[in-house]
DNA sequence: ATCCCTGCAAAGGGTTTGCAGACGC
DNA sequence: GCGTCTGCAAACCCTTTGCAGGGAT
C-alpha cells in the first residue's frame, strides 16, 4: 500500500506539473479522479469510475471525469484501452513498464504480458513503411483456463 | 477483377454452406452484403457500406447490414477492426492472409503488413497463461511519411 | 476580479431492439 | 403456411456540448 500511495504522490507531482506548465487549473476535481485511478488496481470503465468515486469521497459530474481523462491520457500518466467489447477502459500508467494485455472472450478476464519481441515489429514498420512509430497496441483474445474447463463441460452436456 | 470474382465466389459459396449449416435462411440482402464488401478494397464502416450498397445495387436497412455483418464476423468471411478513432471497420478475409495494421494518427491512413514473430507471442502466452488462443489484434501507430514532412514544415512555420 | 472549470441537462452518433409485414423454406 | 428475416423507427448507451454559476489564480 505504502508504494502505491508513492506512485499516488508521485503521479500527483507529476499531473501539478504538467497543468502548471500549461496553465491550467488544479481543481480539487482533477485531483480526486487522479487519485480515484491511482487506487485502484487494472482497468477501469467511465462508469466504474464515476461510481467508485461517489461511493468513496467525491461527487464530480461525468463531463468532469471526461476532461480530466483526456488530459491524463495525454499526460501519460494514465493509458486508455480499447478491447472488443463496446468498452473503453483506462489504467494508471505511470511506472508500469509497457505491457500488452490477453482477453477472455467467455468471461472477459483480462491479463497482462510482456513481450519484447513486439520492439522488433516495430522497427521493422518503421524501417519498411518510413513510420515514425509512436505507439501500438496488442491483444489477444481467447479462452481462460477456467473458461476452457467450463466449455468443455457444458459441450459433454449436450452429448 | 476475375480473381476477385473467384473471390466473391468462393465467399458466396461458404456463406450458403454455413448457413445451411446453422438453419438460417439465403436471403438476397445478406448475399448482396456479402457482395458489397467482397467488391471493396481496403476497409469500410458501417456507413460506407451502406452507402454503397444504396448507389449501387440494393436497398437494405441498417439493422440488417448489423445482422449480417455479425454473422460474417462469425463465420469468418470478414473482419471486425476496431482502431483508436471511435470507428469500426471492417475488412473481408477469406484468402486474405492473417495481417496487422500501421495507422497514421495524423491523417488516418491504414496500412497492412505481416509479422510472423507474433505467433511466437502467442504461443508464449498460451504457454504461460493457459489460454486457448483464438485470434489477436496488433496495430502500430505513429506519422506516415508525407506526415512527418508536413509536421516538419508546419513546426518550422512556427519558429 | 478574471475567466477557466464544473455541473447539469440536452444533444449527438453509432448500435440495438421491438414489432409488423414479407418471404425463404 | 410456418417461422425467420427485414425494414422502420424508437430506444439505448456512451460521449460530447452549451450554458450558467462557482472557484482557482
Amino acid at each position: 500500500m505504502s508504494a502505491d500511495n508513492a506512485l499516488l504522490t508521485k503521479a500527483m507531482d507529476v499531473f501539478r506539473q504538467k497543468l502548471e506548465s500549461r496553465g491550467l487549473r488544479k481543481t480539487p476535481e482533477r485531483f480526486a479522479i487522479l487519485r480515484e485511478i491511482y487506487s485502484s488496481e487494472g482497468h477501469l470503465d467511465v462508469d466504474n469510475l464515476y461510481e467508485h468515486m461517489l461511493r468513496n469521497d467525491y461527487r464530480v459530474s461525468r463531463a468532469t471525469v471526461y476532461n480530466t481523462l483526456e488530459l491524463l491520457v495525454e499526460f501519460d500518466l494514465v493509458k486508455k484501452q480499447r478491447f472488443d467489447n463496446n468498452l473503453t477502459l483506462f489504467e494508471k500508467s505511470l511506472g508500469y513498464k509497457q505491457h500488452d494485455h490477453v482477453i477472455c472472450t467467455r468471461c472477459g478476464a483480462v491479463q497482462e504480458f510482456c513481450d519484447p519481441r513486439i520492439h522488433h515489429t516495430k522497427a521493422m514498420v518503421a524501417e519498411i513503411f518510413g513510420y515514425a512509430i509512436q505507439r501500438h497496441s496488442l491483444n489477444i483474445f481467447g479462452l481462460c483456463p477456467e473458461c476452457r474447463q467450463k466449455e468443455k463441460a457444458s459441450s459433454a452436456d449436450t452429448e
